[in-house]
DNA sequence: ACGGTCTGTCGAAACGCTTCGACTAAGCGC
DNA sequence: GCGCTTAGTCGAAGCGTTTCGACAGACCGT
């Protein structure tokens, strides 16, 4: 292997004068660049990263610290974690694989102390997360996939719960279902604190009640039977249901047997959306579920962005962001054939204010459903 | 940070004494050890990666390698993927994700000069693979997921395709079905020469005629609706079919909504078995997949291992090791109903000798499905 | 008492790069 | 023509380890 020595004796000029080419960091002129180019050219030259690594202090390694979980990775997450190899590899950086358990933060203090990263990604963020003070502390620059409860101070990308929600409801009432119920979670999940299920079923329970509709959220097992479960509750508790929202994709493929084990059809019978789901998800549904398909590999893309950010200008604002997931109608959501038969629901949305749609939303006072393309 | 020198000083030895410590590569008196290990525990040192890796030339930083795939991961991929991970940390190692266009030979060979990797795992290997080839020639310790057609002198991990197809043809047949019907991937991923479809097609061709049933394979497009267009063809050429078996996780579930359509049972009228699927997915059809269930996460880390011993020590011999995907019944096979009445079909199963099975098999002359649990 | 092997320790030279200070010319305003 | 800045280059000092050769002493058989 060639080192950066073997260039200049090639090119006759010093050391500092090959590494300078290479970084920019002082000017250089023309022939000479010319000169070393060749000459690194000709030996096939690629400078260490190790030892660039040692003598700059950047190791230009980003760590994706995820925690040890035993059920594995959904479709979301594994995009984002693509998505964010993609994006570092882009930027000349390398994206290292950091199986951290959640609560071993002896063990992350000392990949931290390593020096090996130069930031870092911490995904699966709890409401209440310690190792982000860990990080911190460690000086590791950071950016949160997920957020915690205070965010002050921390940059982080995460999924618009409350848009998402808003937009799946807006999408359901504007096809005139006003008995909605919405499959969450676990129970235990719920109580655990864990944010996404949180922030949907308080999301949930304001665009209700804006489109003057009641709620009802019924939490459920993640998998197929917890799915049928919730849906018996959901009938009992509301006999006139025409449509659910489910947070859950396990779960929501239980609800659809469940209704076909009752004789109902959908969309006609009961309309199905899908929260944060991925289009593969999706698709393996008969009828194809209707479904806010998740930003993941934006997500990704996006964090490693703003963490590079970060690095190059330690001054660098902090980045919090928040992407919804967007609506893809598929066969699973139709009109609702049964109970009201008022026209479409347009007034109720009227009542909120544009105002409280996030920055990117379309133009003022016209609802969310109409700016979105539903494709 | 404290470093090596820190920690010599307040121990009253010199920098190389405290690196023997460490490594352990000298001997070091109890006493002198003490008082290092001491000093480090007060200054709460770590060894700097990146010094250390100039130093020793060596990284602690494997590569995975894995091809930009824009339709993303599966299931079992992932799995892989964190199998990796976690073997890798837990040997004190680090696992970079390096997406490299398949066919980006240049990056490929700029990745592997960089000296960042001390060894790579490559994923996705096709039958033909200048990767490997690259790897090779820049002297970079590689094992292949998946295997070339020639591989002689390379390691590898693969699923153990053969023995999987026959697992799956010997749950059916025992239970009495005839008349299987083989979903393979699609005719062009096929043409291609995709290295699983083309191994399950031979297999399945074998253990059917093992059994002295005729085999039938339909390519399908990765989707619900690929599967329903097979379920046609399927029909169209063998009108008397009892069971499917899907090589492909997505026409899998066009399969079964195909069925529904047509007005017949899963498993009553007709069984299905999937292959290398991971339990999440089969849980997620209605009744639930009996499938082949991947060994996702035991690929990864038995990969890693491998490397490793590459890594330790050189003359290391290579490693050729095949893993099965192992039955898991659920509901969506049965015994078969309708045509043939014949006992269960022990005989056919016999004229296999044992000595076909791979290393870990069962007690001699005992057919596979009885020595595999089928919980 | 004498080489000879071990054990335990040290100092210094790498490892391959970045970066700082210094120096030389050239270009500029006045 | 004077000092001043600026462009372009060099040499050397790190960066924090590992590792090699050297060496002092202890222990051995003879």
């Amino acid at each position: 292997m060639a080192t950066m020595h073997d260039v200049a004796r090639l090119a006759r000029v010093s050391v500092s004068t090959v590494s300078y080419v290479l970084t920019g960091a002082r000017p250089i002129s023309q022939a000479t660049r010319e000169k070393v180019r060749a000459a690194m050219a000709e030996l096939d030259y690629q400078p260490h990263a190790m030892a660039r690594g040692l003598a700059s202090r950047r190791s230009r390694i980003l760590g994706l610290l995820l925690p040890i979980d035993e059920r594995g990775m959904g479709a979301t997450e594994t995009a984002f974690v693509t998505g964010a190899a993609s994006a570092a590899s882009a930027a000349g950086y390398h994206l290292v694989l950091s199986p951290v358990d959640a609560d071993d933060l002896d063990g992350l203090r000392r990949l931290a102390s390593q020096r090996m990263l130069d930031g870092a990604l911490l995904m699966e963020v709890q409401l209440e997360d310690d190792r982000v003070a860990v990080l911190r502390e460690a000086g590791v620059p950071l950016v949160l996939i997920g957020r915690t409860g205070d965010t002050t101070g921390l940059s982080y990308v995460d999924i618009d719960f409350d848009r998402t929600v808003r937009d799946a409801v807006a999408h359901l009432v504007g096809l005139g279902h006003r008995r909605i119920v919405y499959v969450n979670h676990s129970a235990t999940t719920i109580a655990e604190g864990y944010g996404p299920a949180l922030r949907t079923r308080d999301a949930f329970a304001a665009a209700m009640a804006e489109h003057g509709v009641e709620p009802l959220m019924i939490p459920a097992e993640d998998s197929a039977a917890g799915g049928r479960a919730a849906l018996d509750t959901a009938f009992d508790r509301a006999p006139d249901l025409t449509a659910v929202l489910a947070m859950n994709e396990s779960a929501v493929f239980g609800i659809l047997s469940g209704l076909a084990g009752r004789g109902l059809t959908v969309p006609d019978d009961v309309s199905v959306v899908s929260m944060v789901t991925s289009p593969q998800v999706a698709e393996l549904a008969t009828p194809a579920l209707t479904a806010m398909t998740s930003p993941g590999s934006a997500l990704g893309r996006i964090a490693v962005e703003a963490l590079l950010c970060h690095l190059e200008q330690d001054s660098a604002p902090i980045h919090q962001q928040l992407l919804p997931c967007t609506l893809e109608v598929r066969g699973s959501s139709g009109p609702s054939g049964r109970p009201t038969g008022d026209a479409a629901g347009d007034d109720e949305q009227e009542t909120q204010p544009a105002a409280a749609l996030p920055r990117d939303g379309g133009p003022r006072g016209v609802p969310a459903r109409y700016s979105r393309g539903e494709w």
